[in-house]
DNA sequence: CCGAAGTCTACCTGTTTAGTAGGGTAGAAT
DNA sequence: ATTCTACCCTACTAAACAGGTAGACTTCGG
């Protein structure tokens, strides 16, 4: 399961997708338009201005936004970023990779299933972007 | 990711499935072969009796045995059991649904991508079975 | 009846999650 | 100069979860 805070960073960037190019988003504006705690969101958006994801603005009329074209970051970036590996093993991870004791992974068949898993849940959310997310919001 | 309580039950039902029919296993056995901490092993085992995946015998001669057909136990129920959700949002879990507060399920566009998501990984996990786990590791 | 096994309850320690509270600093607009 | 805003820091809590451990109890076979 994704953790809550991953789920409130894709609610955050929902939002500032759909307000994309409409210049700087205060926190407060999104904190009270999606329901997330004021001091939990700061933390989040900081992290993700971190890793490139969004930029932001200081003084009146600040605010962050999207630092790249919506359409070009995937989600399977955002749940590395916030979430961690997306495999269900680490023996099955690509940018989490760790082996697995005692077990030869040739031979493995629960390693084999779930690098199956793996990619067929990667063929989804790593094709996805946040493009995506904001699309149907419109009805 | 699975927890290593997953990862060591599935360890263990791996042992217990290649000695299907061979009768009892000792807890012990089981313990030195995967390498799996004796106490927190019997647990897991326990927890899998309960749930009917496993049967016991006790005193002398007994141990631990699959209770049904390995062909016929779905890696999905054990991660259920043992792990919990399969879907990474619980909007999106069949087994352990929740509403999303502030969410219209139609127009959220993250539901949409997780639904697929979910699907993705149920079509395989509800369809390998414990068999599957075994059958590779005779080489 | 004895001893080998599983059964069961409880406990423990550390880490992570999900926050809350508060305050001080820096940069930008007016 | 003032005010608005993000930035960044500390510190705290409360609960859940992970990954075990200890030890007494129960049963069953021989």
């Amino acid at each position: 399961m994704l953790s809550k805070k991953s789920q409130y960073a894709f609610k955050a960037l929902t939002y500032l997708t759909e307000k994309y190019r409409e210049g700087p988003v205060l926190i407060s504006e999104i904190s009270e338009k999606k329901n997330i705690p004021l001091k939990f969101l700061e933390n989040i958006l900081l992290e993700l201005k971190r890793a490139e994801i969004l930029d932001s603005k200081k003084g009146k009329g600040g605010g962050y936004f999207l630092k790249k074209d919506p359409a070009k970051v995937k989600l399977a970036t955002i749940i590395r970023l916030v979430n961690g590996p997306i495999a269900m093993l680490p023996c099955v991870s690509l940018y989490f990779y760790e082996r697995c004791s005692n077990c030869d992974e040739k031979r493995c068949g629960l390693h084999e299933i779930m690098v199956k898993v793996r990619d067929a849940t990667l063929a989804i959310v790593e094709k996805k972007t946040l493009q995506d997310l904001a699309d149907i919001e419109i009805p």
